[in-house]
DNA sequence: CCTAAATTTGTAATGATTACAATTTTATAA
DNA sequence: TTATAAAATTGTAATCATTACAAATTTAGG
């Protein structure tokens, strides 16, 4: 994956701010708060700061190369798998895991008249390491 | 409905408070934040404080009677129907309606050897009443 | 009634997010 | 290259939902 001309075919010119913290989302698939991003990145970048991390995030969003979500109405997570799919929060550990959506058998785009844009699922309970333990 | 007998049955003792705020949210089934909780009881109990809501809600949930979700990271949103069912926001008109969970063709228990406590569903479109317009 | 426990209330603290203005960096044109 | 404008980054202060906490009020039992 090249970062630079993911960036740039999507109209973000690519400062060096915008590079590292795209590699970080597209790396780390554990959906990262703006909080883990930032405490992760600030040792690459000295001078970075939170709301750089918020205007990014905010600009990936606005071009379509990020997603959003909060699984318990407290901080925002952030996605760079733009593919539809659900997530997964283990109450036992915490840990939030990806859902392919196909495992669902969940297909529609029209709902009683409505026109669905966007799905959002999440879903909880304990995961099968915190099962077996 | 009795709302006294139901919460006594539930454990919950029976304050005006708690009977006004389960009532409220019974019968406004269009999913209040705490503010408008708050705004549309305070005229009935000019004592209320925001707190008591936070408080009431918080008691609802721990004891099953409530739920709360958030559809887009910003405030809580609480309804007392306890049936599993999904959410839908209009972008166009901002109304979050409900949507029947059998319409999604929905249905699991266990996915990848991972237990399913909760599912969360919510959808974003534009609604039909906006379509037309 | 009187006292203890439960409930309610108001204020202050917290924590994520946003507003905004200043600084720095980048791009452009002379 | 150098001057200048535009864009990007940064830090601080403000906002807003929520929680902590302690005081005041209400309720229940003896």
């Amino acid at each position: 994956m090249d970062f630079v001309s993911h960036l740039t075919s999507n109209n973000i010119k690519p400062s060096l701010q915008r590079i590292k913290i795209f590699e970080y989302l597209y790396e780390n698939t554990n959906h990262p708060t703006v909080d883990v991003i930032y405490k992760n990145l600030v040792s690459d970048i000295p001078t970075l700061s939170k709301t750089t991390v918020y205007n990014t995030l905010k600009l990936f969003i606005d071009h379509g190369i990020t997603s959003t979500f909060t699984i318990d109405g407290n901080e925002a997570r952030y996605d760079a798998i733009m593919e539809e799919h659900a997530h997964f929060k283990c109450n036992e550990c915490g840990h939030v895991s990806d859902v392919e959506i196909e495992a669902l058998k969940l297909k529609f785009s029209k709902l009683n008249d409505f026109q669905i844009d966007h799905t959002n699922i999440y879903l909880k309970g304990i995961c099968n390491k915190c099962l077996t333990n």
